[in-house]
DNA sequence: TATTGTTATACTCTATAACTATA
DNA sequence: TATAGTTATAGAGTATAACAATA
C-alpha cells in the first residue's frame, strides 16, 4: 500500500502514456492501425483461435474485435475457416502473408525502440517489461505476454444482452 | 541498447496499456473526460498559462488542445483572461471550481488505485513512476510530472501551416 | 509575413444495443 | 433460452487544414 502522492503521480504518467503510443503508432503503416497490430501478434502468440477469446486477450468487446478482424481479414492477413465444433464460430487463423506483415512490423518496432531508448540498457528495458505486466495483472487483464493462472470467475468481454 | 526480444515484448505491453488506461477512465465522472482532468492537473501544477504552452505539456496539437479548454471553461472548471502581453492569447486559470473538481478526481483516482494495486509496495510504485517518467522523456515528451531540462531546439505541437 | 488560436472535417478506438444464426 | 458473432450508432481523442485576429 503506498501513500497518496504516488498514486497521484502514478495516474499522471499513465495519462502521459499517450504520447509514447501516438509516438509508436506513428511508424505504422496507414494499412496496419494499431487494432490490426494487437490482432495479428496475438494470433502469432496463441495460434489459431476464436474471436470470442481474441476479445478476451485484447480486453475489448467483441465487438470491437469484430470491427478488427474484419479489417485483417480483408487484407488477407488471416483466414476465417468455419469451426467445426460451433457452426455460429470461425477459427482465425494467420496466413503467410499475415506473418510477413508482422515481421515487417516487428522491424519497425524494433527500429523505432532501439532509437528511443539507445540509453536503456537491457536490465532497465527488462524491469519496466516486468513492472508494465504486472500492472496490467494489477488490473485485472490477462492478455499476453504475461499469461497467467486462469481465474475461477471467467469475466466475459462481452456487451451484456 | 537491448536485445530484439525485449523490444517486441514492450511494444506489446505499451499497446496493452491500453486496457489500464480506460480501467481508469471508467472512474471519471461523464462530465468530466480525461482530457479535462488532464487540463486541469497541468494548470494547478504549473499555474496560469496559454494555450500554446498548455499544448505543448500535452503533447497534443493545439487544435486538440482548444477543444479540450472549451470544455472545462463551459464548465466553469478555469477561466480565460485576456493577455495583457499578446492580445490573440488569453491567459487560462483555474477557478474554485476547478480546483474543488481537481479534489474530487484526485480522490477517486488514489481510492481506484488503492484498489487495484493493495499488493504493490511504496518502492514497487516509486520504481514504476521513475521508469514511466524515463520513458516519457526517452520519447521526447516533457510533460510534468518529470519536467526537465529546456531543449534549445523547443519543437512545436502545432499542425504545419 | 508569421504566429496564436479556433473551427471544420476525418479517422481510430471504444462501448452499448439490436440483430442473426446456431446451440 | 442462451450464446457467438455482426452491425448500427454514438462518443472520446486525435490530426490536418483552412481560417480569423493580432504581432
Amino acid at each position: 500500500m503506498a501513500a497518496r502522492r504516488q498514486y497521484e503521480e502514478l495516474s499522471q504518467q499513465l495519462s502521459a502514456m499517450g504520447a509514447v503510443k501516438r509516438g509508436l503508432a506513428r511508424i505504422l503503416p496507414p494499412e496496419c492501425p494499431a487494432g490490426s497490430v494487437a490482432v495479428l501478434v496475438l494470433l502469432e502468440r496463441h495460434g489459431p483461435m476464436r474471436i470470442g477469446r481474441l476479445a478476451e486477450l485484447l480486453a475489448v468487446d467483441m465487438s470491437v474485435t469484430s470491427r478488427h478482424v474484419a479489417h485483417v481479414a480483408e487484407r488477407g492477413w488471416i483466414d476465417r475457416t468455419p469451426d467445426p465444433d460451433d457452426r455460429r464460430s470461425r477459427i482465425l487463423r494467420l496466413t503467410a502473408e499475415g506473418t510477413e506483415q508482422l515481421a515487417e512490423l516487428s522491424e519497425r518496432y524494433v527500429q523505432a525502440l532501439a532509437g528511443y531508448l539507445e540509453d536503456w540498457s537491457d536490465a532497465d528495458v527488462d524491469q519496466l517489461n516486468a513492472l508494465l505486466s504486472r500492472l496490467r495483472d494489477s488490473f485485472g487483464d490477462r492478455r499476453a505476454p504475461s499469461a497467467r493462472l486462469p481465474h475461477p470467475t471467467e469475466q466475459t468481454t462481452r456487451t451484456p444482452a
